[in-house]
DNA sequence: ATGGACCCTATGGCCGCTACAGGGTCAAGA
DNA sequence: TCTTGACCCTGTAGCGGCCATAGGGTCCAT
């Protein structure tokens, strides 16, 4: 019985908070199903595509990456499996961000020692610039 | 006086631990001054562009862009002029770094919360994509 | 009938490379 | 001298994840 909600891609867009060349371009790549169309060639969607678009868009905003995205909808899917699966995505995507984490702050670190040395002389004795030029190195 | 020593492409990426293609890449967009040619059309670096080659790969290495690269060597080559303009380089860097970082600790914390839980069940009562789903949402 | 808001497809751009394909060059060995 | 193989050249296409055009078609209100 479709007494279906049926929204044009730019409905949708609102209703998601996306650009509609995003939908179109997440149906290209097949994280969400073509809809149906109108008479005049218009994409016709229901509310399992807003459903889905909404659930894309939360994983992406955590970070998973389209490919993630794509195995937790379908692991989401498939109701009766065990969702262990799920979680060893979302685990993995975890420890994704902590090594992401650990290797910034590496990186700020070494920054804010590149920055402290600076002198505020001449870029010709600026440690910045000194530090980056690795044959006169730190020396 | 060039008793210059003269480095095949790959000369220079052994060197800098750099790819060809990387070099060439660099030259396209202009990090990296193209260099003379052999007879052979073969391009003969001299040290200058090891040294910037590496200045470059040491900024890239610190998760300066390519544009703030760009603007470091500039900066850089002047070398009479006062080296606050790269001291401000740094500090903007340093402040994207802290802002990612603490972009990457509130995805963590979300994420860890979901993961947290997870009892293990099936798909259908899974938190996790319940959590995913907005509309059934966290209610 | 007309205007403007919307929609369509197709294509190119962004970043920072990387990886081909399809050639040319060069030095060492047989 | 010829051949092999390592190297080099240019040009183009691809990655992820979209965004922004161009050049059209559709729909609805006036």
């Amino acid at each position: 019985m479709p007494s279906e909600t049926s929204l044009s891609i730019g409905d949708l867009a609102r209703a998601t908070d996306t650009k509609v060349e995003t939908s179109r371009w997440y149906e290209r790549v097949g994280v969400l199903a073509a809809p149906a169309r109108t008479s005049g060639n218009y994409r016709a969607y229901g509310s399992e595509h807003l459903e889905r678009l909404s659930f894309v868009r939360r994983a992406r905003d955590l970070g998973f990456s389209l490919d993630q995205v794509r195995d937790l909808l379908q692991l989401a899917d498939d109701r009766n499996q065990s969702c262990d699966a799920v979680d060893r995505v979302a685990r993995e995507h975890l420890e994704q961000v902590e090594r992401k984490i650990a290797d910034l702050k590496a990186l700020r670190h070494e920054l804010r020692d590149l920055i402290g040395q600076c002198c505020h002389g001449t870029v010709a004795e600026c440690r910045i610039v000194r530090a980056l030029a690795p044959d006169r190195g730190a020396a």
